[in-house]
DNA sequence: TGTTTATTGTTCATCTTTGAACTATTATGT
DNA sequence: ACATAATAGTTCAAAGATGAACAATAAACA
């Protein structure tokens, strides 16, 4: 009657994927911790990150690349925008979207806190060579295509 | 004046973090999609797996395994219990801890979501072969451990 | 033994995240 | 043009996660 299915963790994928998200979990844990001395969280940097990397997108298309709901983005801009890192001006053509940049100060503290995410990653990749670091790359990228669709 | 360190963009280390980071976000979410018809979250599933594995185990053992905090379990926790999930018993040598254990009950949903759960990290890592599966958990491993230490 | 220190689990206040309902604006189709 | 759909952003209530402070128990050690 017990439905001895192959236990997962005699499963190397299963295995192997939960190696990926504790790599994950640990990173971005550590991440939360050297980011407080910015009185930033991950969340944040990955607004700030975005906003530097296309300027004047919208809420909208801001919650799409984060993998967040519409409504996050709206709790989680008016701290930025109130310690001056980010302004929200009104699209002129389309009255409904509001047109997101970074401001001076924004630019500085992504510049600041860029700094400890990157080494943070250098730490954790640099257990990889070149090759592998690339190949890990390539394969999460097709996990993440293939799982969008799902 | 302005500081233009080699942004991290153009390091292939930073790009490829960012894609395992995507992919682990975006393989969480999908999974609380299918789990949602057996009224289950991912965390609790992580609760699940971690009792069946490791039978009797202290409310501050799980803790540690998940990464999260004790008072995370004490909220978690009575939400299986009611459902009758679980069971919290006394130690008896040690009176301060609890020792978990998965129910009948238990056990048979665990074995349901673990269905769930196998089937779309198959979807996502049969995108590898098995030697590149087996390399990214290795990593992975690698940098789980070192972060730790940070 | 008796006192101090550690550990386990809980409580509580706070902050995030989430999704559904809502408003305002634009697009579509007849 | 007009009615209907779709879209951008907000609000709100509910659920989750977090860390500090706390009670009970155990360990260490003088």
């Amino acid at each position: 009657m017990n439905n001895k299915q192959e236990l997962p963790w005699d499963n190397p994928r299963f295995r192997n994927w939960v190696a990926v998200a504790r790599a994950c979990h640990v990173l971005e844990r550590t991440l939360a911790a050297k980011l407080a001395p910015l009185d930033l969280k991950p969340a944040q940097l990955d607004v700030l990150m975005n906003l530097y990397r296309h300027p004047g997108m919208s809420q909208h298309d801001l919650a799409r690349k984060l993998l967040v709901g519409r409504s996050n983005i709206t709790m989680l801009l008016p701290q930025l925008e109130t310690r001056g890192l980010l302004r929200r001006e009104g699209d002129e053509k389309d009255k409904r979207v509001l047109r997101l940049n970074l401001t001076e100060a924004g630019e500085a503290l992504l510049m600041q806190a860029l700094k400890v995410h990157m080494a943070l990653i250098e730490k954790a990749m640099s257990q990889s060579t070149p090759e592998q670091c690339d190949l890990i790359g390539e394969q999460m990228r097709k996990i993440a295509d293939v799982l969008r669709e799902a």
